[in-house]
DNA sequence: ATTGGCACTCATAGGTCCTGAGTGCTAGTC
DNA sequence: GACTAGCACTCAGGACCTATGAGTGCCAAT
């Protein structure tokens, strides 16, 4: 078993391992910390952690690095959430400052992340279909030709143009516009998806073809899939910090920019975090817990945001196994809150 | 002087270091190429083109490499410009297949052209103030809340909530949206904008605080400087190619993704191409001629692209100087027909 | 104008040696 | 039982050397 003086010392391997990226000796532990006990004291601490696969030595005789484990540990039992200096939060509120539409809004906050954390941020694009509908609007364009815009309560707008296969007046898309607008309002994107048919019935005959095109587009748009998606930055500081992996980085970042694989690992860790609140609401997936998704060696630290306290989607960072958990986490529960409550504002 | 010979020696020299990183001699030269003479001869052609500054030595004795001059050169009279194969265009046609609204064309455009190359992609978002007004609508969210959705004739539909001063009815918001489509439809943006003041004076002077407001978002909208924007493929590519660039790639992906500098030279290429048509419409600015931008031994092709001939913006690729000149500017014109193609369908 | 020949350059790769940080272990101390 | 001092051992990395060979510039000959 591993003594609580043993625990203090993996804590400070992996703050020096992280701040100077070599091997940490217990030499230098002694001497950086002031730890009451010799080196050869240390060193029969790391013997035992070595035990446990919590540290490991690169080279037969060199210091000692953080396994997987190792960081799994310290982020669970022992990495500090220091809150953000006033400056850092400062810098958020200008970020935010001035911000427009929502896609204004994700895109500074997403910024704001890679520059605090010096990592690659990622923002979860607010999923229409985890919203509620606040409006629907049919917009004339063209004879045959229909824009139908949908409204989310996130804020979000998604539309699509429509080529119809028959004709309409104006006085018929406002009656729908009233008709679905009257039903939907308020309705998660769900129940909205499977209501959409019934309100069909209560139009005459006559009208039916073109109702039915029309809410089938807006079925189109609840549906798409094309919503899920991630807005990104800071791609640059893997190029930083590229070091920090044994091969070489293209393979990571082609699985970032393909999003897919991340966008599971986000659905996978909401599905885990699911309920836990408190300190430990930001969750961390660490080096070969993300092999599965092409990103072993690299670390994931996601929370929830979203208005109203209901989490609407993920954001988080990306980077090396080897990164300053106690400070990115503590930033991206900021962030996240700074977004919830900007979301909260303009909804 | 150059002789006739002497271009064909940097054509090779070109091509084969592009193909092999390696700094090309003359032996290997008369090796690969048949060029009815000796090393010799082929040394004393290369010894000229040093002087000229077309190419040089990394080390007093080794192979030859093309400056920026020489690639320059190579570009505006060397390079053939072979039309993609068909197994590429068929690859184009699938990828840009089922598109449903223009930000789909866009992404799938791009990762096309980045997947084509093999280099970072980039296209210029449709600048809604280069193009024509198509349709306005102003739709009743809440009380005293509006969404103004502005569509150009690009396809590109721009939205934004408005927060009114004063109270609204739907009456008072379709007559506008009458009047004010009457006006605009057909109107390119900067006409428009000075347009816009003029419709006020229809309305009575009860109607004007609510018409002022509205119109007011409008002209926000078609002000923004959003619009100009980039969406970007590849990145992991110019991770591919690090090797070719002398100093850490950082920077330069910094520079990417900041877009501001790359807009800038988007405009300038832009600009200077006014007027160029046929086999020179690829516009290619090389090295050391984007330093003033951050983007010093990358190289940037650009060309124009729009439906119905007018270019309404501008896509290209950006790599290392090291690149396949004639086979991406080849798929940059190509990628270009085929998505104004696109947006000529669709719109 | 072209070529064969030749002396010269110099980056790279491989080999050897040395140094020093760090280890594991053992025997001794509190 | 916990800690410590001492010591032999390991091994990555740097310094240094040498050999190799691709490539050059130049000159005299064709």
């Amino acid at each position: 078993m591993v003594s609580e003086r043993g625990l203090a010392v993996l804590r400070a391997i992996v703050q020096d391992y992280v701040s100077t990226r070599e091997p940490v000796g217990s030499k230098s532990i002694v001497d950086k910390h002031h730890f009451g006990v010799s080196a050869a004291t240390i060193r029969n601490d790391m013997a035992l952690l070595e035990d446990e696969e919590l540290i490991a030595a690169p080279h037969t005789s060199s210091g000692r690095v953080p396994t997987d484990k190792g960081y799994r540990v310290f982020v669970d039992q022992l990495a500090d959430v220091r809150p953000l200096s006033s400056a850092q939060r400062h810098a958020i509120e200008i970020f935010l400052g001035a911000s427009v539409d929502i896609d204004d809004v994700l895109s500074r906050t997403v910024r704001a992340l890679a520059q605090l954390t010096h990592q690659v941020a990622l923002i979860q694009y607010p999923s229409v279909s985890r919203a509620r509908i606040q409006h629907l609007e049919f917009v004339a364009l063209a004879p045959r030709r229909v824009l139908t815009v949908l409204i989310a309560d996130t804020g979000v707008v998604e539309q699509r143009v429509v080529e119809l296969g028959v004709d309409y007046d104006e006085a018929a898309l406002r009656a729908l516009r009233d008709a679905a607008n009257g039903t939907l309002v308020g309705m998660p994107m769900a129940d909205a998806a499977t209501t959409l048919p019934t309100i069909v019935d209560a139009f005459p005959e006559s009208a039916r073809p073109l109702v039915g095109e029309l809410l089938g587009s807006v079925a189109g748009i609840i549906g798409a899939t094309k919503q899920e998606r991630l807005i990104m930055a800071g791609t640059a500081n893997l190029v930083r910090t590229e070091h920090d992996f044994t091969g070489s980085i293209f393979p990571i970042m082609e699985a970032i920019e393909e999003q897919v694989e991340l966008l599971k690992l986000f659905s996978e860790m909401a599905a885990e975090q699911h309920g836990v609140v408190g300190n430990r609401d930001v969750s961390v997936s660490i080096g070969r817990e993300n092999e599965p998704f092409g990103l072993a060696e690299t670390s994931v630290l996601t929370t929830g945001y979203g208005a109203a306290g209901g989490a609407v989607a993920r954001l988080g960072v990306l980077g090396p196994t080897r990164m300053d958990y106690s400070t990115n986490m503590a930033a991206v529960r900021a962030v996240a809150r700074y977004l919830s409550r900007a979301l909260g504002d303009q909804a």
